[in-house]
DNA sequence: GCAAAAGTGTTCTACATACACCCATGA
DNA sequence: TCATGGGTGTATGTAGAACACTTTTGC
């Protein structure tokens, strides 16, 4: 930012000076909010809990917190989704920053919403209060705050990068079955899709890992079990 | 967001309440910075200005300007425009937020980037200060603040945009030729293109409207002239 | 033996790519 | 007449879409 550049003339200035110039404008907070995608029983869902503000009362609301004076907008994601779900290093990706003047009932608040993906079934997953709940996202019809809007945004973008990379995985657990993967692609596209021409284009791709085992526990035939070839193998897209 | 998520208990709380405990993180400025694309002499150009702060002397910088506190993001963008080429209605698109803690020597301010694509030729344009300087984007090695950062994400994000959706047009005059228009396209995407195979691929998606009107004042054969099928028939993709 | 899902191949179509010649204009 | 770019079609390879039958396992 450089907001001095309304002044025609030039003159150099300080950082110092200028923040004093603009004490007024330093009265904003900034949160982010956290879009949890987990998937369960076929069903792409998010982890939200009651909202605990008057102004919104048996409403549901994402994940999010202020962030910290001498904290990154990242660290501050990554620091929300530890202490909700116990989780480090879970996939995770900005959004996009939302900043309605009206958006927060308490004052200016901005946001920047982060989207994560995360294995619902993960041993180290333990949400850390029991309202936390795993919603499926298609049956929200109303969040507190902006946070519907947060989450079709976000919705959005996950569709739209589940096309043309490999992030899905993170939602599945370490080993799965090609039908288990071909599900949560229906699940998120809401289409179904044929089997053998899902899995020729999977299998061009070369993402998946054959790791010679057998689903078990299943009441039919057991499929082959894959893991996600490793992900650095995979900087972009395709 | 969400503050007070961290109590583990959950009384409910009035927003107004909640400023107040929260009161030490209402410190923050928030700003947006535009990164405005023009395209020139078959090179793609973002308008930038010479930084006035002493730490980034010598240095250019974005266009940006602090959010005021009735301001929301997209209309402090729009604002920033205005100012600044005299513009309205600019095709504009949020890139994303950075929020570093020490992105900025004045104080806590996080930014919200957004391109821009415009014509240089506008007969509207009219640049607010003399001092703004179209610059060549492959030849910027260096900005101030993290504006390149900026400018290399919003790079990126046009590229990707300009492949699924018919962005590029905004940059070009209202009439444009398919040969200026190929120009564009392989300027950004840096790479030469086949004419034949170009045009046709063009022609497929229905962008175009064919004006039924020539190039004038070109010292060869005169090509076709065109302009972009109304914007709001094309949603979304292709 | 029945139910449920695994596993597999061919055809058709659409699109991307590679590639070369004649035409219209201005200088 | 020359230089410059305008304008066009064909052949090939690749990827996506449609489509059906046999096999394996659990019950």
């Amino acid at each position: 930012m450089n907001a001095e550049l309304k002044t025609q003339t030039l003159p150099m200035k300080t950082a110092a000076a200028e923040k004093k110039i603009h004490k007024d404008y330093f009265h904003a907070a900034v949160s982010v909010d956290c879009v949890i995608f987990g998937y369960e029983d076929r069903k792409l869902k998010v982890l939200v809990m009651p909202s605990d503000l008057e102004e919104f009362k048996n409403l549901f609301s994402l994940l999010g917190d202020l962030v910290g004076p001498h904290e990154d907008l990242q660290s501050a994601s990554q620091r929300i989704l530890k202490e909700r779900t116990g989780l480090d290093g879970v996939y995770m990706e900005q959004v996009q920053a939302f900043g309605d003047t009206d958006r927060h009932p308490s004052g200016r608040v901005f946001t920047v919403a982060y989207y994560s993906l995360l294995n619902i079934k993960h041993d180290g997953l333990q949400l850390s209060n029991p309202l936390l709940k795993w919603m499926p996202v298609y049956e929200i019809k109303q969040l507190a705050f902006d946070h519907k809007l947060i989450l079709d945004t976000s919705l959005a973008k996950l569709r739209h990068m589940s096309m043309e990379t490999p992030v899905l995985f993170h939602l599945l657990p370490e080993k799965f079955s090609l039908r288990e993967l071909q599900e949560l692609y229906e699940a998120i596209q809401g289409q179904e899709l044929d089997r053998r021409n899902f899995r020729k284009k999977i299998s061009n791709k070369g993402w998946l890992v054959d790791l010679k085992e057998m689903e078990k526990d299943v009441s039919h035939r057991p499929g082959k079990l894959y893991r996600l070839q490793f992900a650095e193998t995979f900087p972009q897209k395709h």
